[in-house]
Order: structure tokens, then C-alpha cells, then sequence
DNA sequence: TAGTGGTCTAGACCACAAA
DNA sequence: TTGTGGTCTAGACCACTAG
């Protein structure tokens, strides 16, 4: 209920709107003042409105339809952003440093699950790495990647012995969709070793396949230390 | 390189500047041309190109700078969004049939881990909820909330027995921030009990702290059933 | 068909940061 | 100081859709 106080500022008024939302002046379901008459109340033209509006629908507290006007969305399904941050470059900026070691990189058949996941027929050789990283010197995460030759090529054994993958990737082969998943799993044996864990430990598990357009660059499962939390927020 | 094909619109434009991104024609690091510029390539005002470089700037592919101009990324921190949904909507918008089954409801002390994540000394009764969720009669997810009373009065057990906590919180106490953890755990007995599965299976446990305002609601504990993954894509 | 949001224009002033 | 993006205005036309 709040009158157009200072001046009209489009993150002002969207803060106001939003109040109304969180405070329980506007319920879900109800049906809003439409953009004509917000810019009356709020003093500017239609077009501050209509951004201020604009940004609360993307955020999934309004419903905007055409004709049908502007509602309080009934089921505010919020949306955590999740970062899909260069491994380093992640635990560097938690305070640590970050390790790299290469542990295996060479071509081979994907067996079943991996030839599954990417929708292989499992007779075409991919170029499989693993890799330990390390914060502080300690094993933080490893990766296991299965990438497609063909989409990477230039990538060498001589390249991933400096530099992850992932920052190669993201300057030669940068992906453009990406599926990612997340579960609790028992790591193989040779990622709990790698993680010096035993391998009955709860591990978290991040799976990502990415593509280039419609290529496939390849498929990426990532094992976290034991206790390590993925976080976000809202 | 494409030039202005069809006509001035902002979607159009922020494809084709996404297109030599992802190209590799403007790299990384790179400095684009600035809006003026732009306007002047794509015959439409700086309102419009400025709209599609604003998008791609908030999904990580651009950063601008007042009087330094706009360049890509060299980092693209690619962001994405994980569902924070409403239990029961979830399970049935994955097509199956959505079972809720309140295991318990009371007040009590916080143990001391509780506490600690929410800030708590512990001396202050909490309310406790467990409850079971089933897809097809089969368990899904058990939850584990301590609500802050004063901030959730109104919510009686009564209520917890036709309708889950999280769709009762929605309506009467909305949340404006919370914080997130994902990670693997073994599930405490009780849970490994009602889930079905042994206490030494990894479970992927979801953690949330929730404030309206400045006012802790409480803490939610969500145990996944073996095998369940959290999905996303960018 | 009429009303709503979606978009674009042409111009202006302002805020911030680099030189 | 100066150049860049950030925002706002006043107006117009269009696209979708509810009635």
C-alpha cells in the first residue's frame, strides 16, 4: 500500500510489489492492478512499470498473460541457482588451494551404463580421463570424464597433464546444453582411493553430459569428498 | 558476422550475438562493440540491443562495465536452476501418485546439531515434523522440519494430518530467503526405517533454513529414497 | 472483438569508472 | 574529464487471448 514515496525507480518499485506479494496484501491467485494503472500510481510511464513486473514474472511470484492481465503466481515454484563453476576456480575461491593431478587419460570402450547415459552403442572408442583435485593437498573431488574424440580433438595427454579439462574445454569446446543430475552413490574403488575413503562412504555424485549444438562433447561424473555440501540459496 | 536479416528484435539479436560467442568469432575476454554501435549494425535503437546484451550479461555470457564497455566472459559461470518444489506437486508432476503420511508431530528440544544450523542455543522448544512421502505407494522422501513456533502458530497437528507441511507454509507463511545444502549422507534409523532401505545405503539429503524477513520459520531435512536424483540442465 | 501485456522508437539525463 | 552503460519518458503499434 505504499504511495510512490521518492520517485519512480523500477528496483524501487518492484520492492514495493513484491511486498505487497510477501506481506499477504496480494494473495496467490489475485489479480493485479494492471500496467496502466500501476504507472498512475507509481507516477512513470508504463514502460518502468512493466520491467519492474517483467523481472517479479521471471522470478515466478507474477503470472502475465495477455488480455488475461497479471496475477500472484498459486504455486511460486522458486528456482535455486546452482553454479556450474571450473572446478579450481571453485575451490580457490572457498579460501584453498587448489591441486591438480592427472591420474589416468586414454582411450577405450564406455561400458554399459556410460555408452547408456550418452546414447552410445558402446563400439565407438571415447577418450576417457580421471583426475583428482585437491584443496589444501587434500582430495577434494574426482572426476571421471568420457568425452568423444572427434569433438575434442587437439585435446592431448601433454595438455590434461597441465590444465583440467574443464578449462580447456571452456576455451576450446565451450558447451552450449548441458543434462545434470545429482544422487548419493558408494564411489568405485578406484575413487575412493583416490579419495583416500573407505568405498561404503556416501559420496555425492554429479553426472553432466553436455553438447555443443547437436554434438555431444561427452560426459563428465564427479565424486566429492566425503561431508562436502553443494549450497545455494534463495 | 550475420547482419541484420529480418527485422529489429531483441531476441533475434541476442541469438546472433550468442552466436558468435559460442562461435568462437568473439572470445573470451574480448571486447564487443558498444551499444551505439551495435544499434547502428542491427538498424534499431540502443533500447534494443542494450535489452538483448542485458539478458545475455544476466546469464553469465557478457559482463559490462560503465564507460569499460562490454566483453565476454572469460569465466561463464553457468548457472542452473534447481526446482524448489512443493513435495507432493513435484512426485505427481513426475506422473506418478502422490502419498503423504505424517510419521510425527511434536514439541521438543533441538539436539545439539539443529541447533548449531539454526543459530539456536537450544533452550527453545521447537516444533518437529516427520513426515513420509510415497510416488505409487512407494516411499519417496521423508522430511524432518523443526519449525520455530511463534513464527508457524496456526499450523496444529490436526492440520499436519490432511496436509503437508511445505503446502500449509506456502500460503500462511511464505518464505523470502532461504539457504541450501545438498549432500550424501546414511540415513539416521528411523528414516532408513520409513524410506525402507538399510541405514548404510547413501542417501541424498537436502538441507533448507528458511526466514520470512528477518524471522527464522525453521529447518527442513529431506531424506531421498535410494537411487533418486536431482535434475537439472542448463 | 476488445483489452491486456510485449515490444520498439527517439530522445534525454544520470551514474559510474577509466584515462 | 569523458565515455560507457543504466534508466526513464512519451508515444506507438503489435500479438495474444478472454469473453
Amino acid at each position: 500500500m505504499t504511495g510512490p514515496a521518492g520517485k519512480a525507480d523500477w528496483k524501487a518499485i518492484r520492492g514495493d510489489l513484491l511486498g505487497r506479494i510477501q506481506s499477504g496484501a496480494w494473495k496467490p491467485g489475485d489479480q493485479i492492478p494492471r500496467e496502466v494503472e500501476l504507472a498512475e500510481h507509481y507516477e512513470c510511464t508504463r514502460s518502468t512499470v512493466g520491467r519492474a513486473l517483467r523481472d517479479l514474472a521471471t522470478a515466478g511470484f507474477l503470472d502475465r498473460k495477455r488480455k488475461g492481465g497479471t496475477t500472484v503466481s498459486a504455486n511460486p515454484v522458486r528456482k535455486a541457482p546452482l553454479d556450474v563453476p571450473i572446478i579450481s576456480e571453485a575451490i580457490r575461491k572457498a579460501g584453498h588451494d587448489a591441486g591438480y593431478h592427472l591420474l589416468d587419460a586414454r582411450e577405450g570402450l564406455p561400458d554399459g551404463a556410460v555408452a547408456a547415459e550418452l546414447g552410445l552403442r558402446g563400439d565407438a572408442p571415447l577418450l576417457f580421463i580421471a583426475a583428482l583435485y585437491t584443496a589444501n593437498g587434500v582430495p577434494h573431488q574426482v572426476e571421471h570424464r568420457w568425452l568423444v574424440p572427434a569433438t575434442v580433438a587437439g585435446l592431448s595427454r601433454g595438455i590434461l597433464n597441465d590444465m583440467p579439462a574443464d578449462e580447456w574445454l571452456l576455451r576450446n569446446v565451450p558447451l552450449t546444453r548441458a543434462q545434470i543430475a545429482i544422487e548419493a552413490t558408494c564411489p568405485p574403488p578406484d575413487v575412493a582411493r583416490a579419495l583416500q575413503t573407505a568405498p561404503d562412504t556416501p559420496t555425492l555424485l554429479i553426472t553432466r553430459t553436455s553438447w555443443r549444438q547437436a554434438r555431444l562433447i561427452g560426459m563428465l561424473r564427479l565424486y566429492h569428498a566425503p561431508g562436502h555440501r553443494l549450497t545455494t540459496g534463495i
